[in-house]
DNA sequence: TCAATTCTGTAGTGATTGATATATAAAGAG
DNA sequence: CTCTTTATATATCAATCACTACAGAATTGA
């Protein structure tokens, strides 16, 4: 049977990465309807019929983003043998997506809808809670890392955790006012002179591939900021 | 003469004192000009006869925003007898300020706006000014450390200073994203575990009340963040 | 071909935005 | 008192907001 009426005539993928970008840059707020039409060239009724509303073409903007944008920094988080290397090469990867001189510089997950007026209640929670996935999938890494005896078993995962989150938003701000790709890269070198001092790390757990057995069984989750 | 005409029926400070706190709450595009007037108890006229126009009124609510919330932080830079416990208190001021139970959280100057649409690019060009503003008066702090023998010669003033901007910065994204006070100023001391190594710190000036000859000379300037 | 279905462009919807015109009220100056 | 000056409240302005009614166009199934 196929598609039964007058066939699409965008690229519905193409779209969306347009008002994905234009998100990123200027905000949910700051997109208005005309600005995104005139992006994705495409007509408001075409994107309605398309996405359904604004905030269903900001949500699916996100998951393109973090397909996308924040994959790098998830994987990195998950396949560094180390805690301190996935803490670290996450960071990177963040300082690396956000400092791209061909697209929008900070995340998007931090930038898009931190204020707004009351009627946007849901998309900033919406990102709150993308933040916070992301947030808790570093403090489990982290706690695979004082388990593996990489850090020190009394060592405060939660504020350890908390700290590299901390930085990892601040990030976001420091590319948007301008920062370069070198700049925050050495800040993220600087911010790893904060780990602590070393624990008992059996070598052969360190030096594994994987740093727990439970790495491999947590591909996806949003990867956040 | 005093005043001429009619005077005006409400106290001018009040009322931008609720205009500051609804900008930090939901933002520079996030407060309508409806919401400003019910918030003041004032009428539209009365806001533009007094204020100017949203602009104008946002930039006096920022400015008192930095001579009241922003203070603290701001004072401590130069009160405190060496560069650590300096940038140490402005950050725990910045804590306290950003965690009140009865004020809106995070730092308004980082949150107000940081995205929206092309027409607000003035009002984001005046905080990114400020946050530039007080990331060079930690640099200067950070310098006068480093003359003064508190750092090593070689330091990076510059990393280590967008290291610390960067931690402050993504404060306020946290304590937005609601983390309290006791758990940000955990964060605060983890953050501090990245100072470099002492370097040859004269104790005579180390102990002295005023981290250099300049210090003194610089009370003012945007707090900031 | 004809009917059914789906998409597209034009042109608009009511609601809300920041900002004001107008008339009146309240003060000092003379 | 009158005149001038400034502030206030009502009622609104044009522009923009997210969104959609409508009719025509383009496809499939019969």
């Amino acid at each position: 049977m196929a598609q039964r009426g007058r066939p699409r005539g965008f690229d519905r993928d193409h779209a969306l990465r347009r008002a994905m970008e234009l998100f990123w840059q200027v905000g949910y707020e700051g997109a208005s309807l005309t600005a995104l039409t005139t992006a994705m060239g495409i007509t408001p009724p075409s994107l309605y019929a398309a996405f359904g509303d604004k905030e269903a073409l900001f949500r699916e903007a996100v998951g393109l983003y973090d397909r996308t944008e924040g994959a790098e920094a998830d994987r990195a988080l998950w396949t560094e043998p180390t805690a301190r290397g996935a803490v670290r090469e996450m960071l990177l990867a963040n300082v690396a997506a956000s400092t791209d001189p061909h697209k929008p510089s900070g995340c998007m997950i931090v930038l898009a809808a931190m204020t707004g007026p009351a009627r946007g209640d849901q998309v900033r929670a919406f990102l709150a809670e993308s933040r916070r996935t992301s947030a808790e999938a570093l403090r489990r890494r982290l706690d695979d890392g004082r388990r593996s005896g990489e850090l020190p078993p009394d060592t405060d995962i939660d504020t350890l955790a908390g700290f590299y989150v901390t930085v990892l938003h601040g990030l976001s701000i420091q590319a948007r006012d301008g920062a370069g790709r070198a700049a925050l890269a050495a800040v993220v070198e600087q911010a790893m002179r904060a780990w602590p001092a070393a624990g008992h790390p059996p070598a052969d757990l360190v030096r594994a591939g994987a740093p727990t057995a439970r790495a491999g069984r947590r591909p996806g989750g949003p990867s956040g900021p």
